[in-house]
DNA sequence: GTGGTCTAGACCACC
DNA sequence: GTGGTCTAGACCACG
């Protein structure tokens, strides 16, 4: 699981939650079946109360995202919500992008510096990827 | 002005106003100097209270987005007045860019496709702008 | 803590709050990390309304002076975070000294005094400050 | 007549115009019998509403502090307030200088620094006084 | 008319 | 318990 909160941006952490884990599940990143970590873990590794994440997980449940069942954990359920075309997907993403782009204008942040700064992040992202694949 | 707000999104109403006029300043569809609506106008048209807009409006002026006068109104400053230092500019888009790949990463899209995505709305931002620039 | 409002002066109370407690955290007083009380109870201890603290703790924080933690409280920064431009730094401070030169100026005092106590002023403060690191 | 107007430390300009006035005259920068701007005159100088202006002139007048004559102007009155002995009115500027100390703590701005900060600022000073006087 | 401050009291998200 | 947002309505300073 790969999470990435934003504790500014002013949308509720267990909503922000619940819409990363429908976007991998829409997109195909999670499969039905696949196990997802217990509340304890990821409230550890996002550093959130344990309530926050139990939320989320209720949601997701009450949603028919995941399955949580006593004892063994929680599970991607089946009939999930169902794939999304490419072109779909592409434009969640624009509209992100947007935004990013307003805020570049307005911190005066030119076109070839917010690239860099793109493969900058890009480039980090894929190291914490590999060092956590190795755990 | 045109602001459009979400009641149901859980973003608060403040900054919804703040990240639209943020964006119409950006995509030159407001011009430096000019006037924006009155706090009570705005709150009148968005139905929203006085306060709510006073705050949004107190937080464009922080972020050096406009010019509150006393008794005179409000005006949008001219761009280049970001009072923040280059490293902090460069650390808040990172923060939104990292968010922006962990999505494409739950998305199931890929380095180039994102890079190819930028490039396109990069391209579709400037063309907004120079069409603005013409009127 | 130790706050004392004057609501005869025609200061915000919620700045006379901001002005104390970065008086506060330069002398040492507080030191990075420590808690303040939280919004509920200064705005009780202060008989002034919950709002105007928060608006005081609000401002505090985007001057990078103090953190707040959502569900968890209010506390200290670490000193060396403003997150202004050296030149705006400067320039804040040049405007406050051109209120004091003036003020000099209405009362009649030479420039040569005014730098005498300017060093006297400044003696004092570091005092203060090596008071409260021995403590 | 030199008045320095801070728009945003919450002190209303009326109030810090009449404060000014009576240093002014308790510290014999300015005696009894002078003449002062006219409203309309120090209205446009410090970019002020000129009702703004009356206003302060009107508080002058009713602490006794200056005589409006009708067609004729503005001037000090005889018995102003008592002249402030030298040591109060040192102790005055200290209060003003210990809250720049304190801001230059949070900016960051060391001793020496805000030394050379303030012989800068007394250069313009001095500097404006002149062209002033040859006007 | 403008924005700024403050109060009183409500509801929400989070620990 | 914590801080954050929003409403409704009051008063002030300024143009």
């Amino acid at each position: 699981m790969l999470v990435h909160l934003n504790f500014k941006s002013g949308v509720p952490v267990y909503l922000q939650i619940v819409a990363q884990v429908k976007d991998s599940a829409a997109s195909g990143a999670l499969r039905p079946g696949d196990p997802l970590p217990s509340v304890r873990a990821l409230a550890e590794e996002l550093r959130v109360n344990r309530n926050t994440i139990a939320k989320a997980y209720a949601e997701l449940e009450t949603q028919g995202v995941l399955e949580l069942r006593q004892g063994s954990g929680c599970f991607l359920k089946a009939n999930g919500t169902s794939p999304l075309r490419r072109a779909v997907r592409s434009e969640r993403l624009a509209t992100e992008l947007d935004s990013v782009i307003v805020q570049a204008h307005h911190l005066q942040i030119g076109d070839d510096e917010l690239r860099a700064l793109l493969e900058e992040r890009l480039t980090d992202f894929r190291e914490r990827q590999r060092q956590r694949a190795e755990n």
